[in-house]
DNA sequence: AAATAATTTGGAAACGCTTCCAAATATAAA
DNA sequence: TTTATATTTGGAAGCGTTTCCAAATTATTT
């Protein structure tokens, strides 16, 4: 008959019901009810109930402000990405913040829009006592802060970046794995002459890539030719001016691998934009396995980046740390796999 | 004992420096400092200059906590979105983001994953004084606390939604017109049979996409029937289900109109599953122009939905409304644009 | 039963800022 | 000059919590 429970905070939800009053009204003093809410030891069992009884009836909402203020806390970690353009981080701070819900903590977000000073700016004011702890996505020039960030112990972790040379709390996928993995599967394939599209190369996970597709060819004895390297920024026009360039080659490529889904989209356009078909003429593989890398055509084949658990890992690190600042921690790299679908086939000459 | 002294042990956190020093060291009081850095008419220039200077020389950061406490203006608005996943929302969420970022408003962000009791939890907690006002994007159930948000004036702007009834500030895009201008394209392409899958009816922007297809219809003197539409939920496999439902139909389409991309490229695939070919046997239509709809092949007739100037629009409104509660605000539509790619051409037997 | 220990509670001092009020100073009008 | 007025400043009272300390109460031991 009751198509919901209707919930007494209901009744008036906005208005500011403080605990002084929910102590006036249980007849207790003001600490007393802070302990109740904050699950203190030293309170009598009865007392609790009373109190809590009446927190439920007044619909009282602890004040988060006033709650940092006293307590040195603010329940509230801070996410800083460059953008939210791609769904590659929408991803990862799907990942966090789910994560984040389980503990009730809050997420604030910053972007920088790919303004490196920004980062720093943010990360200073942020630290500052805003936020408890701060997940750093993809970012840009770690270096400038890491340094303070760890000297003062203010708990941060990074996501999806390397190479800073300190050891500090990261959370990243194992790009040289996957770079190499998808190497290796073209050129068992049959491809002998693979040209790569690199990412931006002041990110780390850029430069594993590359050199996850340089060891490949080295284990498999093929030569490392610059001419088959073309260097891109993550863009899809990047990838479309570097696989034209790649094929205007005297001895073109019989597959592009791209650094990431975006630029292989880029990629399949210039390939096609010359009249050829991909597979058939030329092999693509990109790497991330964004959501719409299975909707082109042909689907491509990628490798697959655990984006969302990587938020969620990241999350779980840093509220470890928020608990016991003591423990280590080091860079965790989770898994990448190798996503095979229809862009991809054995070179023309060789096809079986 | 000494009076009040830092706890030795613990490691100092990023230098706080507080309003009394920069007072003691400008040599004024309190309040002065306050004024300063509140931009408060009343303060001498050349007081406020040293007051400034003292403010860097010590790398003075308000602490927003007590700010807000002290204040009752928190400086932060919040955002409360289904999800990340789509891309969809990446992109209003970019537009309300870089007009915060203009004034220095603070955004923290919260999900509900889709679970509709918890968007009445979050704003009923966020409008107890988290948070100085409320973006709503694509909300599913507005009309449970908008009642409630109104009557205790708290200020609040609508994404993406219509229809609650009330007049409320919202912003949101000419769903029904870009639906009709969609649908008018197909018919003047010759199109007699225009199949229609719709979105989560629950939704009002899905509402209005069907009402706009079937003015068009009806304005051109075609039948409506029940047949040609399909109830989706904006997900890729609804598209596919639904386009294989409207092939197997006796009298099958020519053309179908999605509610969504993703829909659409659902669409697609089941076309070609059935050895069909887009545009030359079936058109398909989409709606939102979200990034990879210009990426797939062939590239979709699409309505474009200006989705982070909506984020923008919204968020000034919000602005607008703190500053100046007084305001009345209703509805706010912007324009939708029809975007003709390659996935639409004139009916096989009528081909020109 | 008295003495001691453990548990529970009340009270008050911060936390760092805004803002109001009144005091002090400078400026304009008389 | 004197009085009235405007401008600038200092001081203090909160804002709603947490947390520490001591007081009150209860349980345990001798």
């Amino acid at each position: 008959m009751s198509k919901k429970n209707v919930n007494a905070s209901n009744q008036a939800p906005l208005s500011k019901v403080t605990i002084v009053e929910v102590a006036k009204k249980a007849g207790v003093s003001l600490g007393t009810v802070s302990r109740v809410i904050n699950n203190d030891i030293h309170v009598a069992a009865e007392t609790r109930k009373r109190v809590l009884a009446v927190t439920q009836e007044l619909g009282y909402v602890a004040n988060r402000q006033a709650r940092s203020l006293a307590g040195g806390k603010t329940n509230t970690i801070g996410v800083i990405v460059r953008d939210l353009g791609t769904g590659y981080i929408g991803e990862i701070i799907r990942g966090i913040d789910s994560e984040l819900n389980l503990s009730g903590v809050d997420l604030v977000l910053y972007t920088t829009h790919r303004t490196v000073s920004k980062e720093a700016n943010y990360v200073a004011s942020l630290a500052q006592g805003m936020v408890d702890g701060l997940l750093l996505v993809l970012p840009r020039s770690p270096v400038d802060y890491i340094g303070t960030l760890m000297e003062h112990n203010f708990p941060f972790v990074l996501i999806d970046h390397q190479g800073t040379g300190t050891a500090c709390p990261a959370v990243g996928a194992t790009n040289w794995q996957g770079a190499y993995n998808a190497t290796e599967y073209l050129i068992k394939l049959g491809h002998q002459r693979i040209g790569f599209i690199t990412g931006s190369m002041d990110l780390g996970c850029a430069e594993d890539r590359l050199q996850g597709y340089r060891s490949a060819l080295r284990t498999h004895h093929l030569p490392l030719e610059t001419e088959l390297v073309y260097e891109g920024d993550f863009l899809q026009t990047d990838g479309y001016t570097g696989a034209s360039a790649l094929l205007d080659l005297p001895n073109p490529p019989t597959a592009i691998f791209a650094s990431n889904d975006v630029m292989a989209m880029g990629v399949m356009d210039a390939v096609r934009n010359r009249g050829l078909r991909v597979p058939n003429d030329i092999s693509v593989v990109g790497f991330d396995n964004i959501p719409q890398s299975a909707m082109v055509f042909p689907p491509l084949t990628t490798v697959q980046q655990p984006l969302e658990q990587m938020g969620r890992v990241a999350t779980q690190i840093l509220l470890g740390i928020l608990k016991k600042p003591e423990k280590e921690n080091g860079r965790i790299e989770l898994p990448t796999e190798l996503i095979v679908r229809n862009s991809t086939s054995a070179p023309k000459g060789r096809a079986g």
